[in-house]
DNA sequence: CTATATTTCTAGCAATGCTAACCTAAATTG
DNA sequence: CAATTTAGGTTAGCATTGCTAGAAATATAG
């Protein structure tokens, strides 16, 4: 056997080195800046290696990324919520919401503005992005059918995009959360 | 004289045809399908007549469409709400603005998810969008600072981009509106 | 050492946004 | 009316994009 491990374990590291060269550009100069032959020399190699680990290309890239961004921003958030209930466990929410959209941007936009094609439609992508929505949820206390966490998770989104393209007072965050906060816990 | 009209008449004429087409491929296959080579086709010219009339390109052409978008849809709430108050103003406003973004997809996409660059921030388009904010404001009531219409205004977009993606469960959106009718409402 | 299988690269395609340089026909001028 | 300028348009092309077929090199047997 070969000196530097298996042959599926060598197959995997360079998937994931493909994958954090592509977030770690997409996070530096935005998405566009990701092309094929800058991830291509980034890990050494050339651009038919990638679609040999991707067959998707770049989108599959893309999504398999932001696979692992719905992971984080789920943990995220059940992590901020803590023991909290009541408006304080929605505001502790909702700063961890935000600030995870404001802090990794491309990788939000990936995770969410990434058009759904039904065929690639991951069952890995579902459960970690349902495991989100009921940690909202979570937040609001008693939400029977879903309704509140919907508008909820629809204000987090609609304000992180708006803040994004300046369309919000930065200074208010803090205002709107409360607001949010007030309004929205059961 | 021509026949057909002074030269800034049928400059205008041309420019409106380019938007007028632009916006129509946009709506019928998306703004990738908006390519230069078939705008010139479709208004009859050479791609360098779009750049003479649009120089900033494909985003300026982009940029002109959103904001006739931001003057329509500021027309539309307004009418919505007519004269009505309370819950059944905001519940009117809200379910005329997530109309506007299905019904018009792409030139929602334009509206919002395009990139502003600082020296592109066209004084119109600030205008008309502040008209729309501001009609957002008037249906909550009283909201001294703007913090619930930023509130308000940051469900609506969020929830219209997640329906669009198919986050949202379809035939909730009813009970969406209501929770925020009844919650944001003053 | 040879034959096979795997991995990687070279080279290229079609499409994109955009632009320089040329052409032509109309307007302007003497 | 003829010469010249000018505006409007086209041709042709560049650099970049995502992606892929086919050649070359490397490793793995037998």
């Amino acid at each position: 056997m070969a000196g530097a491990g298996s042959r599926a374990q060598r197959v995997a590291e360079r998937r994931q080195q493909i994958l954090d060269a592509a977030r770690a550009m997409a996070e530096a100069a935005g998405w566009t800046a990701v092309t094929s032959r800058r991830l291509a020399d980034a890990i050494g190699y050339t651009q038919p290696v990638l679609y040999g680990h991707f067959p998707g290309g770049k989108t599959e890239i893309m999504r398999t990324v932001a696979l692992a961004g719905f992971a984080e921003l789920a943990a995220a958030t059940r992590e901020a919520m803590g023991g909290k209930t009541g408006p304080r466990a929605v505001a502790a929410v909702a700063d961890v919401y935000l600030d995870f959209a404001a802090t990794h941007p491309s990788l939000y936009e990936a995770m969410f503005q990434l058009p759904i094609d039904a065929r690639f439609a991951q069952d890995d992508a579902e459960t970690e992005l349902r495991a989100g929505f009921n940690a909202l949820g979570a937040a609001l206390g008693t939400d029977d059918d879903g309704t509140v966490t919907e508008v909820f998770w629809s204000a987090l989104h609609g304000m992180s995009l708006l803040e994004r393209v300046g369309r919000m007072r930065h200074e208010h965050r803090p205002n709107r959360i409360a607001e949010l906060a007030a309004r929205l816990a059961n």
